[in-house]
DNA sequence: CTTGTTGCAAATATTTTGCACCCAT
DNA sequence: ATGGGTGCAAAATATTTGCAACAAG
């Protein structure tokens, strides 16, 4: 279990929660996941863990860099592994799928922008919303129904 | 009073809350504004207003496409006038000052990025956390305290 | 008048915290 | 064994809703 080792070296103890937490994001078929949709599907393999448990967790291990916390539309925090470079999203309004893009140009006008008002860039968060029309969302059901038109 | 007029010509009844907190986000100093934020300020100013009310006025508003709805990093909904055209943030996580910058090209960036996804843009949001480490942060205070580094 | 609107209180939703017990080291 | 970690319940925070009183047209 390599996992365990992973979380000894970023200092926390290997528990039956935190293994399971960072198992499922690895696992899961669906990149991003809310407290509520990690606790549910922990429940649902058999694990009794307690919502607030996984609050925790997920909050160390944003906090250790092993998870990204997002905000999107819905008002409600979701997670994703920070395994691959950084990226923003595209969010499919009708279905709640997400899509990870990467523009470099982009990325260079913000530091532009930043640096020409004479801010020091810190992050950034970038979401297009969209809808995937095709004539059945491809992606039908994600994570949460993902509302609201920004 | 021809604000009386704006809302009535949206469906809406001039009644005091409504009125009052046009005004407010047409006279505040402060552009972002909470719905917690626009409670106080109307108390303060001797309105006794209901904080449901409030909540429901800026819902109203932001349906008619008077205010628009804003996230950040910082759990609650910040709403601004949408007096504008569109146009993107940069927020400063240590005093919360919030700067609005348009950039043509991330605009037809992010059309295209989309478009080659096949999905039809909706809308999007980009902000960019910074300091605007200047020595006295210029801007000290404005609404909420944002945190976090996303 | 009549219907939409308000204020209040209670309900929801999301996330955090206090605390006694438990388990990884 | 021991100190960090957990589950539960309660608290905190943000927002919504039911309802009787009220006010704009």
């Amino acid at each position: 279990m390599p996992n365990s080792q992973n979380l000894k070296t970023i200092g926390l103890k290997a528990t039956t929660p935190r293994v399971r937490i960072l198992e499922l994001f690895e696992k899961s078929p669906v990149r991003h996941l809310s407290a509520e949709d990690v606790y549910r599907q922990l429940m649902q393999e058999g694990l009794d863990v307690g919502l607030a448990t996984v609050y925790r967790v997920l909050t160390q291990f944003e906090q250790a860099g092993l998870l990204q916390r997002l905000h999107f539309e819905s008002g409600k925090a979701v997670f994703e592994l920070n395994d691959t470079h950084h990226h923003d999203h595209l969010v499919c309004l009708q279905c709640g799928h997400v899509e990870e893009f990467v523009d470099e140009e982009i990325e260079r006008r913000q530091v532009k922008i930043a640096a020409e008002r004479q801010f020091t860039i810190r992050a950034h968060s970038l979401a297009i919303y969209a809808d995937c029309r095709n004539p059945a969302c491809p992606h039908r059901r994600e994570v949460g129904g993902n509302t609201g038109s920004g």
